[in-house]
DNA sequence: GAAACAACCGAAAAGGTTTTCTTAAACTCT
DNA sequence: AGAGTTTAAGAAAACCTTTTCGGTTGTTTC
């Protein structure tokens, strides 16, 4: 199977005993064209087994149909579920993707790109590593830009992000819903955007219900051994402690182990809440683990709809944040 | 910067005041054209921002300069870093990757193949779910096709999988090295090729060592929770175990975790292997997981090697069987 | 019966690049 | 100086599709 050259269209007609052109207008259902030909045409196509060549009609056209997807954070749990949206969006509209992995290197970005635009990409996705801000590449770019995940720092600029501020907000806000007051917050690298925003968000909605948080915010590493021996610490110093607000699903691992070693009970003694909603860690800890869903997949399908509407020749300008949504599960079961 | 269009040869070629056939020779290095015309082309080129139209090219040469990545499973963990194998692959021979996720569905996967080839790909890899048997969709497709992790049904068919037979053998050869000899499985999903083969390798070795299996293997799900619940039972019937070998770092976790309660030492009283060697899970284990890399990434620069030959004209038949490596940590240090 | 009209179809250009073939110019040698 | 040879550069075809515009039927209307 591997020799045949492809069925052109010139086949197809000559099968059919039309004009190229004829052929042409009956594949793509244009009128001024006989049904009884147009039949004949689409058998002809049907026989030979005729795939139009999209390299002749993007050349044609100058759209060729197809989008670049530049990530760094291929091996990350969190460009996946972006990159699977983009996927999802675009294959809806006979687009496709081009993946390329840029692996954090701006070298490596910038030649990848070149190489997307000498492909004639109808538009291009950056997908960060982080949720910090990065460097704007729009300028000198022929084709639009959407930036997904890590926002652009140009603010002319199309950008879909999470909402770090809002989830804070939206966990502290379950908690108080689930009883709790005693909340006390142990999360990442202090360094990470994600870990400083959602504090903030947690204080707000504390602020707001008149609460206080207990202790600071204890930043460290985003490792399962950080949760444990914050927990230790943070237990020690505060007993009064009724929640933990953790950075990710990880770092509540290691709170809950450590927690359930000092023998306190999770809900009944400390409500524990983590985020990302890594399916795999949160159900199957020893207590299931309530956490916060980034919605990565619609933050993906959010970026291919900007990147759509830009190309249409709607470009939108600024950073569209997408929110969050509390996944409860046992960990945070309401006090009786 | 959206506006304008793409510059062409043929700017190119004005601006350098040669033809058009000159300036594609000069850029390609061809010779005769003299050195001074060629540096005046290439000075153009370079003032004016040309890029070649990846299209046209591809629309003449027959070849595109890309190929289609189907996956199943583009949220799993396995697909990822078979398709960084694969990108950093082409990456390095300019060759563009699509990707497309059939999530399963054999009318998705036929749709999108479709796609592929209205783009005119110049090959098409196929990454499956599970290590087990796929069908071929070789057939009437015009262009080489190579099955990664999941092997094709048809012995004909080039396809590029894991060694499971002899990652089990691997496993129960680290441990007997450890001073292990009452070694015991708990795995996954019986139904899975993966877990049933992994179960024969180590019965082979433990065979060519003269000792004997602990039990029967058991099987049961993917999870933690059956790591401990497989755990509790099997101490309770056969508590001489001195190595127990997981069918996936998580089932260890779950195992660890068990044996903890139980108050046992690890690996004291009893080593723990995992496979998949999941970073995170394994070394953020309370006792660091010793586990069994597969090679992911090996797997899916093979892969792309396969295809490249394969296009050049060198096909390849059979399956190409791709090592584990055991990664040690601390559950499995050795006796003193 | 001629003119206007509709319906259907085909010729040709366009899109950007590579390659082959031809031509023009410069050189070498006797 | 003229014939032969090398070198540099250009003209044009080819790749495959879409679209515009012109042409050929056959049909209706006065």
């Amino acid at each position: 199977m591997t020799g045949d050259k492809p069925v052109t269209l010139a086949e197809v007609a000559a099968q059919a005993g039309v004009s190229i052109a004829t052929a042409s207008k009956a594949l793509n259902g244009r009128d001024q064209v006989r049904a009884s030909t147009k039949d004949r045409v689409l058998q002809s196509a049907r026989e030979l087994g005729f795939t139009p060549n999209a390299l002749a009609k993007g050349l044609l056209s100058g759209r060729s149909g197809t989008v670049g997807l530049v990530t760094h954070d291929l091996e990350g749990r969190f460009s996946i579920p972006i990159l699977m949206g983009v996927e999802d969006a675009f294959g809806a509209e006979k687009t496709s993707v081009f993946l390329t992995d840029a692996r954090g290197d701006a070298i490596r970005e910038r030649y990848q790109i070149e190489a997307l635009l000498g492909r004639r990409v109808d538009g291009i996705i950056v997908v960060g590593e982080q949720t910090n801000n990065r460097p704007s590449i729009s300028a000198g770019i022929p084709v639009p830009v959407v930036y997904a995940y890590a926002p652009s720092d140009n603010p002319a600029d199309c950008s879909v992000a999470f909402d770090n501020v809002g989830a804070g907000r939206l966990s502290v806000e379950h908690l108080i819903a689930c009883g709790r007051s005693r909340i006390a917050i142990i999360t990442g690298d202090p360094t990470y955007g994600a870990a400083q925003e959602r504090a903030i968000g947690a204080q707000r909605a504390l602020d707001e219900a008149g609460l206080k948080l207990v202790g600071e915010p204890t930043f460290g590493t985003w490792t399962e051994s950080w949760g444990r021996g914050a927990t230790r610490l943070l237990m020690a110093q505060h007993p009064e402690v009724d929640a933990i607000l953790c950075g990710s699903d990880l770092i509540a691992r290691g709170v809950l182990d450590a927690l359930r070693e000092r023998g306190l009970e999770v809900p009944g003694d400390v409500a524990v809440m983590g985020h990302d909603n890594w399916e795999v860690l949160a159900s199957g800890a020893r207590v299931p683990l309530t956490s916060v869903d980034m919605n990565l997949e619609q933050l993906g399908r959010r970026a291919a709809t900007r990147l759509a509407e830009a190309i249409a020749g709607n470009p939108h300008a600024g950073v569209d944040l997408i929110e969050g949504r509390v996944v409860t599960r046992k960990s945070t079961a309401p006090l009786d």
